[in-house]
DNA sequence: ATGAAAGCGCTAACAC
DNA sequence: GTGTTAGCGCTTTCAT
């Protein structure tokens, strides 16, 4: 038997399909009994809307809107280059996809460019930002009029965004530490921590999670304090020397994000590639190369690859008001040796 | 500017849609001079064609087929619940899909199953079975018809398959010993490896990889000849304690997949949860529980939901003469922990 | 070998 | 409040 139509369903509750359309798309104008009539035939001969049709007739293209940090570091990189994969991809499936490269250092700046979003024509949404109260608005604004907000990589778990893609930076930061502790040994050692900005919310949520599991599990390890890299090579090499030296006890490093490039390079020269265990976070060609040649022995990542098409994916649905595959949509927290760089 | 359409190409060609549409679906009929026109007319406006348009005209829905072991298996009922899965997503894109679990011991019956599809209603099968001269027979003939064909989970290399989705075994097998080799440390040891049957492609090639870096890497470490336990519970409880008591020295187990309940359930009644350290495969409620209480070290996986829907789209894309993404599409090798179980 | 026209499931003027 | 109708981009008879 075929899929009921539009047809059926107003053929059996004897009303016409303007009604029908009317009901589905929650237009005003019908008396509360009819819709109650329409659905009730609905979901009595189990109708469900041809979503392609709809967008066919409706002649009208998703509009997406991808924010994000204009950084030259190698995941801000990345992450453009997933996105326009995904532009190219768009053509064929009536999406278009705008990407907006914001100075995060001024909270002002991404309100304002969020403010200067035409929400008549744009559909939802993708946000990669630190949480501010500013940006925090922008959000509600976004969703009053009806825009579908996602926060992508960092979630703000304060905004009303309506979901988070990326993953759990905390489970990350635990994954890294297992890895480092048993990697290391149970010998007693100093471990070392490289981190971006510790202002950057998933920096300090892996921070928190490696710290979690190092005094549950490997007591023999000590952690010293963080060093911020500014994501800045510069610093990484003048600052890591000079750690290295006061703590020669060091047996471990763990890389929050940003700085793969500094950190690669000094420890080549001062050789202790094979002597220290590196775990460092997001595939690059740096963590790559790193990986490959040994220097570094895992690296812990998500694929942007995933994460982009997965925000279109949440933002279509919420305009289509359909559900997502929950399980398609959960971003997983890659573990990447040398021998599954694939 | 709009999107060119089919009219555009008509009109821009001089011709009329239904040529048009002929030449877009290689349909006979059509002087030679008139196709060249039309394709230089298509190149030059850029039209690409809007395939929903295409389906929903058609009237027609995507056939596919899944053909796999009707195992009770963990692994089987794991992929069985992915399919069943994208069958209830299904509805919604005019896609059916049908799964067919056929005995896997009987290379004729897997065969009569594949003979047996009408190939004129079928647009694509996604099969896992062991390669045989009979399969592959049946494989050429669904192809002669028309039929797009992906090998899912273990390759069929000489097979005239379209694409293979799944993971790299020989990759899988180094990643499993790269991590009991870091994981055991560097003293000298013994390792067990327990297969399901090395007949099966996955088993063997993962075997494969696990010594070529057992001894590339791991010198001090002895592999000990691999122990069969055809997936059954009562073969590992069997086998397993007595060469564990010949073998005192043994210090890792690489499960090639297969047999994870015997597995721990002789660790926990010999208490060498801890002792030993354990590498086994696919994700299943047994290798989770055993992850998560320390039994387990680490389990390498695949994601079934994804090689399920990855499968999905790139039989549709045959059909619809598409190209597919292959980022997308590439399946990885998952190294779960217990802190990334997710 | 080519074209005209109807129709797929849905939406959106516009009419009543 | 509700119905009629044209049309989205494409395919497909049926003529010519």
């Amino acid at each position: 038997m075929a899929r009921p139509t539009v047809h059926d369903v107003a053929r059996d509750a004897g009303v016409s399909l303007a009604t029908v359309d009317r009901v589905l798309n929650a237009r005003p104008g019908v008396r509360p009994q009819t819709i109650a009539k329409v659905f009730e035939t609905i979901d009595r001969i189990g109708y469900v809307r041809d979503v392609t049709a709809a967008n066919l007739a409706r002649q009208r293209d998703y509009e997406l809107v991808f924010v994000l940090p204009e950084g030259h570091g190698a995941l801000a990189r990345k992450l453009v280059g997933a996105i326009s994969e995904a532009q190219r991809r768009s053509r064929i499936d009536r999406t278009n996809i705008a990407m907006l490269q914001v100075a995060m250092g001024d909270p002002h700046a991404v309100a304002r460019t969020l403010a200067g979003l035409n929400a008549a024509t744009v559909d939802g949404v993708a946000i990669m930002a630190p949480e501010t109260p500013q940006l925090r608005d922008a959000i509600r604004h976004l969703k009053e009029n009806n825009v579908a907000v996602v926060a992508i990589i960092s979630d703000l778990p304060n905004c009303e965004r309506d979901e988070f893609v990326g993953i759990n930076n905390i489970a990350a930061g635990r994954t890294a530490g297992l890895l480092l502790g048993r990697f290391v040994g149970s010998n007693p050692a100093e471990v070392l921590v490289l981190a971006g900005s510790m202002l950057a919310r998933d920096h300090s949520e892996r921070r928190l999670g490696f710290d979690q599991i190092i005094s549950e599990r490997f007591p023999a390890l000590t952690v010293l304090p963080t060093i911020e890299v500014w994501d800045d090579a510069a610093r990484v090499e003048a600052l890591l020397p000079s750690a290295l030296a006061n703590h020669p006890d060091v047996k471990g490093i763990y890389c929050l994000g940003g700085g793969n490039a500094g950190l690669v390079k000094v420890l080549r020269s001062h050789g202790l590639e094979e002597s220290i265990t590196v775990i460092s976070h997001e595939l690059t060609e740096t963590s790559k190369a790193a990986l490959m040649d040994g220097t570094f022995d895992a690296v812990i990542a998500q694929d942007f690859g995933h994460v982009v098409r997965s925000a279109i994916r949440v933002l279509k649905a919420h305009r289509d008001r359909i559900d997502v595959n929950p399980s398609q949509e959960r971003i997983r927290i890659d573990v990447l040796l040398r021998e599954n760089l694939g």
